[in-house]
DNA sequence: TTTTTTAATCAAATATTTTTGATTAAAAAC
DNA sequence: GTTTTTAATCAAAAATATTTGATTAAAAAA
């Protein structure tokens, strides 16, 4: 319990709740699946991820959306294209390094 | 992609369900705080446990069966009670050496 | 033995999340 | 300029998860 966060109550609240969206967005195997893709590719581009993960373009656009909003994802739009990729820092901050390998292209 | 987990598609996909109940269970801010109070106090019966969080029997029942289910928690009977604890390594092997302090009574 | 305490489970109600198909807006291609 | 491609958003439907209050079973206390 050393760390600022954690003094109060009212702040471990915060903590909570900041958490518990991020591991939301973790809480689904084809959310975990996106991750992975874009882990071992880079960078995709919706129309791309698409036809990989067998997944109509709204429901894929929603659930890159959960994932841009808990910051584990990030989003660069090129033309009409939007490209997407894995937030390194955001896996290292959570995960244990045991899941480094999925989620980590230098493994 | 080093580890046998990870060689086929088959394998990625029971590896993903797997950590999709894992990180359900943690996707909780109540859970979480369960998990925080239970590496302070190290062991904890539901009757202790239901006035800390505020939460009627019956629910708190119900979010220790997921965390138990998850093997985030383990339980110990002893007569009519119930005691429960965290499940260190289990934490050790999923989070992050940054979310130690919260879940992570060494810390 | 009877009563009380403890905690799991159940079914119904409520709330939240996900899926689906359609619409929209912007940029690219023609 | 018109058509096509790309991807976000929307609203309704479907699927899941959570809450609630009651019931149950087992052990403890009286």
């Amino acid at each position: 319990m050393n760390q600022e966060i954690q003094i109060q109550d009212v702040s471990m609240e915060k903590f909570f709740e900041k958490y518990e969206a991020k591991f939301k967005a973790l809480a689904d195997k084809k959310r975990l699946q996106i991750m992975n893709i874009l882990t071992q590719k880079g960078e995709m581009c919706v129309c791309d991820l698409a036809p990989l993960m067998e997944m109509a373009q709204s429901k894929l656009s929603y659930h890159l959306k959960i994932l841009l909003d808990a910051n584990i994802i990030s989003k660069e739009t090129r033309g009409t294209w939007s490209y997407y990729q894995i937030n390194q820092d955001e896996i290292n901050h959570m995960l244990s390094h045991e899941l480094c390998c999925v989620f980590k292209p230098s493994c």
